[in-house]
DNA sequence: ACTAAAGCCTGGCTGC
DNA sequence: TGCAGCCAGGCTTTAG
């Protein structure tokens, strides 16, 4: 559900919360939530380790533990994790515990169960085959105009589909891929590589925009320990989009009504007139 | 090698 | 009020 801004406003929260804080015992809840681990394997490997940082690659949540093993977690449509007192029970479709010496838990909650967990050595880290293959960080410098306009050319899926597609770009889901295109004025529906030079360096930069202003946005909140995910959920940013599910309103720009489509079975939302 | 569709789940909303 | 159908910000797997 989250999409990158939003996983690193959850991933500071955690650091916060839990960094430096020791796991002294962790249950599995549901199975397939770590589906490369058992309940017994991932309960002994993060049993007495303590959480060294919380950070974040793609729209992954990574626990840096100190025992060289790291909790990559991921929280797909609508995982989110909550650090609750011990009177509070565990919340319906609560997936994983992590208790901490003070009885306070952090747990993993997700209605639709498509969050995933893995615990991988951290020696190991970069061929996890959830990692090995994203594209680089968007404020990274590999992530270039250079790269970006040379990836572009490789693919001939619809820019929309060239987006969300994590190996070329890292970050964007379904709601900033839009907002992106829209402040870059390009139809999503062109293919990547028929995409300028020019409006690639544009596109470029708008990207790192809509990212940079979500992260703003949402980092200005006060943020519910018992509702980590508070940034993205009641936050402010989703008042401000400017296509996004904005159906029929009318474009801030020129005021022409905002269409939806269908790409690969998901919903694009642009200005014909602005993005043509 | 590509792309398209189905799949994982639950729940909320819309329209009849 | 009930119910069918559609929708949901992600990603993988399977089918073609």
């Amino acid at each position: 559900m989250p999409e990158m801004p939003e996983v690193e406003l959850v991933a500071q929260t955690l650091n916060k919360l839990v960094g430096g804080r020791k796991i002294i015992v962790a249950e599995l809840l549901r199975e397939r939530l770590a589906p490369f681990n058992s309940a017994a394997d991932f309960a002994e490997r993060l049993q007495n380790s303590k959480i060294m940082r919380v950070d974040r690659r793609g729209k992954h949540i990574l626990f840096d533990l100190n025992n060289g093993h790291t909790l990559i977690a991921h929280l797909r449509m609508s995982g989110r994790f909550m650090l609750l007192p011990l009177e509070r029970e565990n919340p319906k479709y609560t997936h994983a515990a992590f208790y901490f010496a003070d009885e306070s838990r952090l747990v993993f909650q997700d209605q639709r169960h498509f969050g995933f967990m893995r615990i991988t050595e951290t020696g190991k880290l970069h061929e996890a085959k959830e990692l090995k293959s994203l594209a680089p960080e968007p404020f990274s410098d590999e992530f270039s105009p250079k790269y970006f306009r040379e990836i572009l050319k490789t693919s001939k899926k619809s820019l929309k589909e060239f987006l969300l597609d994590q190996t070329k770009v890292t970050g964007l889901g379904n709601i900033y891929a839009s907002e992106a295109m829209f402040l870059a004025q390009i139809n999503p529906q062109v293919s990547a590589n028929k995409v300028s030079a020019r409006k690639a360096g544009n596109l470029f930069e708008k990207i790192r925009e809509v990212l940079r202003e979500s992260i703003a946005h949402g980092s200005t909140l006060n943020v519910n320990p018992e509702n980590i995910d508070a940034s993205y959920y009641g936050g402010g940013y989703s008042f401000g989009w400017r296509v996004y599910n904005r159906e029929n309103e009318s474009c801030v720009k020129c005021g022409t009504a905002i269409v939806r489509l269908k790409q690969a079975g998901r919903s694009t939302y642009f200005c014909p007139k602005c993005q043509k």
